[in-house]
DNA sequence: CCCTCGATCAC
DNA sequence: CCTCATATCGAGGG
């Protein structure tokens, strides 16, 4: 590539998505507020709201609310929808398609958002960029009947920004020029990897403003929040990202969670709960042709605080029977050592991949130590 | 450099 | 009493 433009960057962020979906196949939904909730099985109403539209969010009804807060704010019109993956996968397929179509690359931010490099199909101009992102989202309307929000920008941090400034049905556009003055009076909470710990943090050394950051030394950064984030922050406040447009690499790791109808302390109980998700992970890398070397547990009390232990074995995997043992010792080691723990939820994950079996060195190792 | 575990984030 | 999945980092101990 010998032409060499500033970057542009789009993020499109399709607005309630799961709400929007709903109303998109019952168009009778859109006139009142609509809650999607990930139920959890444990009683009829224990779960959380997914997304909900804008009508519910007027009620003070939110992404991650407790269903039966939302409950309590809902008025008798209110409809509550259990959520619907599968759906929403295929419409994402499609948005997703549409995106590519008009981009030098792409990068999934899950079902509901996407970055893409533009800098080329636009030639590095910003006028361009919007006549593009108009007409994707003309395209995305017509095509799928969805609206969304998007951002253009000379990066993926500030794109994201941008994209999230107009709701719904929003276009954001951040010029070079533009990006200090737009960014310094923002809070530290827009900017994506900053969360509640983080913000709060940077309250208490007097910083809630981007401006404020900025000012900050990146050894100061470094000495508070580690070499990474430290780094990461102090190149943030300033607008600069320089990470690529590109899907990520592998899958690192696979995971499966679930509520105890009951809550428990037994081991029995806890295994057989556990059985499932296994057969569901085994299954999957077993498809896909993966081989894991660490396995994991989550166990969740019922004060809803969370514990993990892991194990590595000694050759990649996924061999259920393995799996199944090393999970049970897991579990039992656990109990030992909480002997007063009661689990309200769990999960189990599997990490460090490799694509096919092959012994590790210390496998090899220690092998040949025992002949 | 490897493992374990907790923390944090964001979907 | 509050879902679920996943990436990444840092500390602490080898």
């Amino acid at each position: 590539m010998h032409h060499s433009f500033e970057r542009i960057v789009l993020h499109l962020d399709l607005n309630y998505f799961f709400a929007q979906a709903e109303e998109l196949r019952k168009p009778e939904l859109k006139c009142k507020p609509v809650v999607v909730c990930v139920y959890s099985g444990r009683t009829p109403t224990s779960g959380a709201v997914g997304t909900s539209n804008y009508l519910a969010r007027a009620l003070g009804i939110k992404s991650g609310q407790p269903i039966f807060q939302a409950q309590q704010k809902a008025t008798p019109e209110t409809v509550f929808l259990p959520v619907d993956i599968q759906y929403y996968k295929i419409i994402s397929i499609q948005v997703m398609e549409i995106l590519k179509s008009h981009s030098d690359s792409f990068e999934s931010g899950g079902v509901d958002e996407a970055f893409i490099e533009i800098t080329q199909a636009c030639k590095g101009n910003y006028k361009k960029a919007k006549e593009l992102a108009e007409e994707i989202k003309k395209d995305l309307l017509q095509k799928t009947g969805l609206i969304c929000s998007i951002g253009i920008a000379p990066n993926k941090l500030l794109a994201k920004i941008a994209s999230d400034f107009q709701k719904p049905d929003g276009l954001t556009i951040l010029e070079p020029f533009q990006v200090q003055k737009f960014i310094n009076p923002l809070s530290v909470s827009v900017i994506s990897g900053i969360g509640p710990k983080t913000a709060e943090h940077l309250k208490e050394l007097h910083v809630e403003k981007v401006s404020e950051l900025a000012k900050l030394q990146k050894s100061v950064l470094i000495q508070e929040f580690g070499n990474a984030k430290g780094d990461f922050l102090f190149q943030a406040a300033q607008g600069l990202d320089e990470s690529p447009v590109q899907e990520s690499s592998e899958h690192q790791q696979f995971s499966r969670m679930t509520t105890l109808k009951k809550d428990s302390k037994n081991l029995t109980e806890l295994i057989e709960v556990s059985i499932p998700l296994m057969n569901e992970l085994c299954a999957r890398c077993q498809k896909e042709n993966i081989f894991f070397k660490t396995i994991s547990i989550v166990l969740v009390s019922t004060k809803l605080e969370s514990f993990t232990k892991a194990k590595t074995v000694l050759a990649p995997t996924h061999d259920l029977k393995i799996f199944q043992q090393t999970v049970q010792s897991l579990f039992s080691d656990f109990l030992k050592l909480h002997t007063d723990f009661t689990a309200r939820r769990l999960g189990i994950s599997v990490s460090h991949f490799s694509s096919s079996f092959k012994p590790s060195l210390s496998e090899k190792q220690r092998t040949l130590n025992e002949f």
